[in-house]
RNA sequence: GUCCCCUUCGUCUAGCGGCCUAGGACAUCACCCUUUCACGGUGAAGACACGGGUUCGAUUCCCGUAGGGGACGCCA
């Protein structure tokens, strides 16, 4: 059987963490199995959709390089079949028209709260004869779900659960206003869209026996059910906007590369033994269901920095370059971007976040006069510029500039001086960086050049 | 309240009855390397929620308890 799967977020703001994990386990499953991987937008809260958040979705999805198979699918598009599904079941009996009004139901729900009864629909239009149908009232239709027996779902990652027909009651299908409700829509959608597998959170799991219902009405086989455990915030409570979830172009902009998000959202709540670095190609050819945990995970932003920080240091220097020049959003004239790429190799593996490789950049794009921060500054005292002079001399006088002669300089210069190699080095690195932290100096050295290097010493030295 | 799910180091996890003196990774702390910071290397500290069973033997199976999470909409 070929494999289907799909992802369908609700475009009603940002795709966070959890969702881009969810369409995370989907693409690789699909991948896995060599299937499709559908995108469904579910639109069909035409209150609280957004042509925004649709765009949102969508960037975020193709920024984590999660490509989706065929042209999006917008549920709302297909609300005429949706209804049609509803009419179907309602003439065969197996839904009927429920004339309580919202207001009514609340006051139920309230009563049934405050008499410590479960909260449900209690069926009241059940068996109820149409003809005392209320006047002016437009009514819902419902689904006549079974009252005796047991639904069981077989989760490929919960296992099989089995809930009592008595606890699920007979859910709306077609809203007073003749639109679907989401119920309907998903199963009528998976079936249509011949969806053979569903992945998504589980804050669905317990919807899953409703829409399994639907289903067995409608006479459809239904597709595997795999509901995948929450993310939640650090602080252990659910992760929403209120607890600090962000969108995944909120990570993009901290300057995480998306491979080592996808990598970090697969090691959440799924393993290979004691793999932790996954790249992609590997996750494809690993990836399947039974290795999902069935605990909620933490989100830990120290563990996704520390990834990145791995996929910075193989990431190409070309790549790199221009996320830099894109960060600091600035053409880079092509001495500057030579230079950028030669000293790559010393600054990529001292950044976490494109953020601070775009920082550390500075050293390279500069001209002379480099800005010294506070610390660089305060190295940089008379006796240091000085001796900075002094070296100045040494380096002019050089033939070959290469790490090894310059460094040789600075170790005779420092024994001339009777100094450790530090207070030459560190004074240099002031003056050459404007900062106190930087690559190897004699690296940073080579890298300027020769007239870059001794013009920004000039500035500083004496 | 009702139903469902979950529970191994601070965090993500390995473990699918004996290989466990419970392994790895991130974070933390030492030390080494060293011109700074990183990288890298070595090492330390750190967990099977609790109580009953089952078994020759439980982290692993079963049942409770506690804690956490989710679902109970004419939202998705």
């Amino acid at each position: 059987m070929n494999v289907v799967v799909r992802f369908a977020p609700s475009p009603t703001g940002f795709l966070h963490i959890g969702g881009a994990r969810t369409a995370l386990f989907n693409w690789l499953y699909a991948r896995h199995h060599g299937g499709h991987f559908l995108l469904r937008i579910e639109d069909t809260d035409r209150t609280r959709s957004t042509p925004e958040a649709v765009k949102a979705i969508l960037d975020s999805l193709t920024w984590l390089g999660l490509d989706w198979d065929g042209p999006e699918a917008y549920q709302s598009t297909r609300a005429e079949r949706h209804a049609a599904v509803a009419r179907e079941l309602l003439a065969a009996g197996k839904a009927y028209r429920c004339w309580a009004t919202p207001d009514e139901l609340a006051a139920m729900r309230e009563a049934q709260k405050g008499a410590g009864q479960p909260v449900r629909y209690d069926g009241r239009w059940r068996d109820r004869d149409p003809a005392e149908a209320p006047a002016g009232i437009e009514p819902v239709i419902r689904l006549r779900a079974p009252r005796d027996g047991a639904t069981t779902v077989e989760d490929k990652v919960q296992g099989a659960i089995t809930v009592g027909n008595d606890q699920l009651d007979d859910m709306v299908l077609l809203r007073a206003d003749g639109t679907p409700t989401y119920m309907l829509a998903v199963v009528v959608d998976d079936h249509d869209m011949g969806v053979t597998q569903v992945i998504r959170g589980a804050d669905h799991l317990t919807n899953t026996f409703r829409q399994v219902q639907i289903f067995h009405a409608m006479g459809w086989p239904e597709p595997g059910f795999a509901h995948v455990p929450l993310i939640h915030g650090a602080d252990g409570a659910k992760f929403s906007k209120r607890h600090g979830a962000l969108g995944v172009e909120a990570y993009r902009d901290m300057g995480l590369l998306p491979e080592a998000m996808r990598n970090y959202l697969l090691r959440l709540g799924w393993s290979h033994g004691d793999e932790e670095i996954i790249p992609t190609e590997q996750a494809i050819l690993w990836f399947d269901l039974d290795a999902v945990g069935r605990s909620p995970a933490r989100f830990d932003i120290d563990k996704l920095l520390a990834l990145n920080a791995h996929y910075l240091r193989g990431a190409d220097d070309g790549r790199l370059a221009d996320l830099i020049a894109a960060r600091r959003g600035v053409a880079l004239a092509p001495d500057t971007q030579a230079r950028l790429r030669a000293g790559m190799a010393g600054l990529k593996q001292r950044a976490r976040t494109v953020i601070d490789l775009a920082e550390a950049a500075e050293v390279y794009i500069a001209g002379a006069a480099i800005a010294p921060d506070a610390k660089a500054r305060a190295l940089l005292d008379e006796e240091a510029r000085a001796r900075l002079g002094r070296l100045r001399q040494r380096l002019a006088a050089l033939g070959v500039w290469d790490a090894a002669s310059l460094e040789d300089t600075a170790r005779q210069a420092s024994e001339a001086e009777g100094v450790k190699l530090g207070a030459i080095a560190q004074p240099l690195r002031a003056a050459l960086t404007g900062r106190t932290v930087s690559p190897g100096i004699f690296e940073v050295m080579v890298v300027l050049g020769r007239d870059l290097a001794l013009a920004r010493l000039d500035v500083t030295a004496r």
